[in-house]
DNA sequence: CACGAGTGTCATTCA
DNA sequence: ATTGAATGACACTCG
């Protein structure tokens, strides 16, 4: 049915419904209409001159005061006849402005929470909507029955709807209101849906308003699709309306897919706190904090130094007591240590004693081994016993230590010296007189300033308040290097560039086990600083973790207001589009002056943008010109 | 005395 | 092969 735009079958197909509508007689503008019947179909046929321009538009003059001249495609010279969008907008107090910018939120209600449930919660949404929508038209309905429209008047505006620039505002509007295809549902804003009373339909009330495929023609039937087999008269049925806006399941995938940025959002800003970008701008940052905290580090070991300076041989004889010789047996734990850890960075596995006379056997140099033996391992015994096996290292403690003292030491393998203390390695010592020396030898932990020592003697105690802050402030590393006479302070150890720090130790004549602590004192260092840095940046991920929740949080509580905003004006919008939907509507007339029952038709909009009053008990919607079901659209409606 | 924070150190990996 | 950075894990200290 090429030429027909609106259909006229009410007359054969007039179930009257009990439609709320009150269908006035006298209100038939259809009577007006000049149509043909499909000698096939049945169908009613406008006559061409009915036929607004292009062939396309249907609607033609329906006039409500018996006006055969009057055409809805064109602008009517009558102000009152020239309706269009805006004016149907206005009619309804509806913006169109403001319909164009609005932006589609999904329906669900905590968007944020479980999309799983958007579909349930939809559908409920939607129903509640509809239930409300309905009752709106109800009340409407009631209220245009009690101040009908000028027939005429309604012509002229749903004339002028079929204009071109017009119908896409009025497809805008209907997309954005999201009527429901009739391909899929019934009529959701007619009153009758809400009756129930729809031959075609199941539901008691019209398709879900939110209903995604309710809402939108699927897209083999989409008037909007060009191949749409849907010719002159699509029906302005709200189902069919095209809907190029997304569904409110649309929506919420569409949302989804929001928080799906918002979570890529979220993803971005993990990404910013992945580990690879993270880490990345961290080091560069936590290596300008490494930077800056050198100094301090370095003004550490360069105060630290400076007193170790100062002390020298007199600090030394001034504490030198039993801690001192603490200090000396720590540092050729070191040594022995050193030369045990040296084992492990150059072959990656303990060296024996055996296999080096200076190394001691390969016991792991686990710290905690050592100060759990020092707490269990009788400080007195090991101490003094470590005093005692030094030997003549011992007698000179007293004074400051010397290399050849150190040599002494190491003579005596200092390494069996500091691994004594380990528990186990105590445990598997048996006999042996240099077995003995190990088990009794606690010096590490005993380190008087160790700050790792878990039992003190109470003469450290002692000794300790003897002592004055500065030397309090010393490190054990600073401690070993004074007991050790290293010529270098720890600060340039662990803080000169590889090369001028081996040109230092070069200008020496060093024993190894000054070596080795100043290379485990350089390591220690370092790795200190490394440690404070690793611990730094980890509380700045906490931290800024910490605030990107927060922000995430705050985002998402705005957009939750903004989406329900955005509900309530979409609902509203909606319902001044079925007030304008049903005002139209009750302003055709069939032929005879009756109106056309909200049950029995629908007004549909083709691709082309005309409007059609579509009998919605046709179920290919007038899709197919040669079948029966020639939408008995009505074209041009005359009022 | 238990607990948590802070710290030092070791072991390991990677560049 | 050496060195340093980074980091997990452990032990210790301290409030």
């Amino acid at each position: 049915m090429p030429k027909t735009c609106m259909t006229m079958c009410c007359r054969e197909e007039s179930p009257k419904s009990d439609t709320t509508i009150d269908e006035k007689p006298e209100d038939n503008l259809w009577l007006q209409l000049n149509f043909t019947v499909d000698s096939e179909t049945g169908e009613h046929l406008l006559s061409p001159e009915n036929h607004i321009s292009g062939g396309d538009v249907t609607l033609d003059s329906v006039s409500p005061l018996n006006s055969p001249s009057f055409t809805l495609n064109e602008t009517v010279p009558d102000f009152n006849l020239d309706f269009n969008l805006d004016e149907a907008l206005k009619f309804v107090g509806l913006n169109c402005s403001e319909t164009g910018e609005t932006v589609w939120k999904p329906s669900e209600p905590e968007p944020t929470s479980d999309n799983k449930e958007s579909p349930g919660k939809e559908k409920e949404d939607s129903e509640d909507s509809l239930d409300t929508l309905n009752d709106t038209l109800d009340d409407m309905i009631q209220a245009s029955q009690l101040h009908p429209q000028h027939p005429r008047s309604l012509q002229g505006r749903l004339g002028s709807l079929v204009r071109g620039g017009e119908m896409e505002r009025w497809q805008e509007v209907v997309q954005y209101l999201g009527l429901p295809n009739p391909h899929h549902t019934q009529a959701p804003h007619t009153p009758m849906a809400a009756h129930g009373t729809s031959p075609t339909h199941s539901h008691g009330h019209g398709p879900p308003l939110h209903h995604p495929h309710a809402l939108y023609p699927s897209h083999e039937t989409s008037p909007s699709t060009p191949a749409a087999p849907v010719p002159r008269g699509v029906l302005l049925n709200n189902a069919t309306l095209p809907p190029p806006m997304p569904d409110p399941m649309t929506h919420n995938i569409t949302y989804t897919n929001s928080m799906g940025a918002s979570s890529h959002l979220v993803t971005s800003s993990m990404n910013l706190t992945n580990s690879s970008d993270l880490a990345g701008s961290d080091h560069s940052q936590y290596k300008m904090e490494a930077t800056t905290t050198l100094p301090s580090e370095m003004m550490y070991y360069q105060n630290t130094s400076t007193e170790m300076n100062q002390t020298t041989d007199g600090l030394l004889s001034s504490i030198l007591n039993d801690e001192a010789l603490g200090l000396m047996e720590m540092a050729m734990s070191d040594y022995s240590g050193s030369r045990n850890q040296s084992g492990d960075y150059n072959t990656g596995s303990y060296r024996y004693a055996a296999e080096d006379p200076h190394r001691m056997p390969s016991i792991p140099l686990k710290k905690q081994h050592m100060y759990g033996r020092g707490g269990a391992g009788g400080l007195g015994g090991g101490s003094s016993s470590g005093v005692a096996n030094v030997g003549g290292y011992g007698s000179h403690y007293p004074q400051p230590p010397s290399l050849p003292v150190m040599e002494g030491a190491t003579a005596l393998d200092p390494a069996e010296m500091k691994y004594s203390c380990t528990m186990d390695f105590r445990s598997q010592e048996v006999s042996g007189s240099s077995v003995e020396h190990v088990q009794h030898n606690h010096t590490y932990h005993m380190s008087p300033e160790g700050p790792s020592g878990l039992s003190r003697p109470t003469s450290r105690d002692k000794q300790k308040n003897r002592k004055n802050d500065s030397e309090r402030t010393l490190s054990r590393d600073e401690k070993r290097a004074r007991a050790m006479n290293l010529p270098i302070s720890c600060d340039d150890i662990i803080n000169l560039p590889m090369d001028e720090f081996n040109e230092r130790i070069s200008k020496y004549d060093l024993t190894e086990a000054q070596l080795s602590l100043i290379r485990d004192i350089r390591r220690r260092g370092k790795n200190k600083v490394a440690a404070q840095n690793c611990r730094k940046r980890k509380l700045d991920q906490i931290t800024h973790l910490a605030d990107e929740v927060r922000a995430i949080q705050s985002r998402k509580n705005d957009l939750y207001k903004e989406y329900e905003y955005l509900n309530l004006e979409r609902n509203r919008i909606k319902n001044k589009f079925s007030l304008l939907y049903r005002h139209i509507f009750q302003s055709l007339r069939d032929p005879d002056g009756n109106p056309y029952s909200p049950h029995e038709y629908s007004l549909q909009q083709s691709a082309d943008g005309s409007i059609l009053l579509v009998p919605r008990s046709s179920p290919g919607h007038s899709v197919d010109p040669n079948s029966g079901n020639k939408p008995r659209g009505k074209d041009d409606a005359k009022q």
